[in-house]
RNA sequence: GCGGGUGUAGCUCAGUCGGUUAGAGCGCCAGAUUGUGGCUCUGGAGGCCGUGGGUUCAAUCCCCAUCACUCGCCCCA
């Protein structure tokens, strides 16, 4: 630590930023709410093993990315890479499986040991939304429309492409691995060593890979529609006539496959051509042997879960914080007036400031750089007569106004 | 974890083919205006030139290491 910094990957967040934030969190949860999604916490920290067994032991987060250390008590404990994982470990310990379904939106800070670029961080935030005991494909349908609501609500959808595949079902899913990674073995010689070694951990993120050699081989690789069973076909073809019902426009992506070992039939991303490296915005899909996997009963669930720095880096139109009216003394001898009246101001609901220091010009120049509304001037003059000075920053127009019900006054300039 | 680029004032960036006091714009502070902001003018503060080591009479500049940032890969939000 040769300088005082923020740990490589974390960031501090100034006002500006920390009100971009809240402006995402709040708008998510605003628009969850209509669809009865309700506000969930889980701890940001979990014994490794939720993690470990909901991510699998293979997967790049559990292998190299999580944070983990032994507590004082001699517990294996993990900081959350995401947030999944513990709202499924609090419906089973919970016993909130007596309440199905759930619909639950979470919020807050993940942490991934990752080597940071734009867009990506080892404390990063997301909001995210679970839909838990509904295995129809209308519960796909509206988590990802309410995805989307919140993506035009921050108005920043028309800037994105909704991207949809199906994995299918447990059953379609092992037969097309199968059939994949028999296909990928014939041609391993010509398979580029990430890919290679992906054959072994994940094969179908082969048909995702940026190496040109793979894009050739991949292109004649066996397709996921040839190896879908009925039902499967059924569901998805239910999805995607549902969104389209609604008016929401969706690409297929044949090679849009989840990192996650628990999805199955929908996958789905929000991506981008706005963020470099980093496309997803939001990415989710369907997970319905996760509760189960962790022990729990056999519980279906979607979700998607959203970056909020990457929306951040999106967002424009975050409002700005509330307009002060600016309070200025002229002489020493007011301040204590002012300091009364800022309070009965600030009890009366007003935003109040103070300039502090300096004479009637620096304090009014500091005014209008807080971006106040009103200043009021009061001098010894004023006080004696009950009245103050309203001064209109806007309009540049001022007036002599009653101390006596001020607060009224004021409400016009709110 | 792997590969490339960049670190000079609060911010954006010049600059020194190695040489004595390192600059600009914006921002900040003060004055012009001791009771009136936004414009203008004047002045001021603020830099171990990321950190450590090496080469040299001399390093902000060259070399090595390290840290941070950044772009890409892997993976993912």
């Amino acid at each position: 630590m040769a300088k005082l910094q923020p740990v490589r990957g974390t960031h501090d967040l100034l006002p500006d930023d920390a009100r971009r934030h809240r402006h995402i969190v709040e708008t998510g949860l605003a628009i969850a709410s209509r669809y009865g999604f309700g506000e969930i916490e889980t701890p940001i920290f979990e014994f490794t093993e939720v993690f470990k067994r909901t991510l699998g032991e293979a997967s790049d987060v559990v292998s190299k990315e999580m944070y983990t250390f032994t507590d004082r008590g001699g517990d294996e404990i993990t900081l959350r890479p995401e947030g999944t994982a513990g709202v499924a470990r609090a419906l089973i310990s919970g016993g909130l499986s007596q309440s199905l379904p759930l619909k639950l939106y979470y919020q807050g800070p993940m942490f991934r040991y990752e080597r940071p670029q734009k867009g990506r961080q080892r404390q990063f935030h997301q909001i995210g939304i679970e839909l838990l005991g509904v295995p129809e494909p209308q519960a796909d349908i509206e988590v990802i429309a309410c995805g989307a609501d919140i993506l035009a609500a921050l108005g920043i959808l028309d800037r994105t492409v909704l991207e949809l595949n199906t994995l299918g079902d447990a059953e379609s899913r092992g037969a097309y691995r199968a059939a994949l990674v028999s296909y990928f073995q014939d041609h391993a010689e010509a398979l580029s060593e990430d890919s290679r070694h992906r054959l072994t951990v994940n094969p179908l993120r082969i048909l995702d890979s940026k190496n040109e050699g793979d894009r050739a081989i991949v292109a004649n690789a066996p397709s996921f529609d040839d190896h879908l069973n009925p039902l499967s076909q059924d569901f998805f073809a239910a999805v995607t006539e549902g969104l389209s019902a609604l008016g929401i426009a969706c690409q297929r992506n044949m090679r849009l496959v989840r990192g996650l070992d628990y999805y199955c039939h929908t996958a789905f991303e929000f991506v981008t051509d706005a963020l470099g490296a980093q496309g997803t915005v939001m990415g989710g899909g369907r997970y319905d042997g996760l509760v189960e996997t962790m022990g729990g009963p056999a519980i279906p669930g979607v979700g998607w879960a959203a970056g909020i720095e990457r929306l951040a880096m999106m967002v424009d139109g975050v409002p700005g914080p509330a307009r002060p009216i600016a309070l200025v003394p002229v002489g020493v001898g007011v301040e204590r007036a002012l300091m009364a009246l800022a309070h009965r101001l600030r009890k009366a609901g007003h935003t109040v400031e103070h300039g502090y220091s300096g004479n009637v010009g620096k304090r009014l120049k500091r005014a209008g750089r807080l971006g106040a509304r009103v200043a009021l001037i009061l001098g010894e003059d004023e006080l004696a007569r009950g009245v103050i000075q309203r001064r209109d920053l806007d309009a540049g127009a001022q007036e002599e106004v009653p101390l006596d019900g001020i607060e009224g006054h004021l409400a016009r300039f709110r």
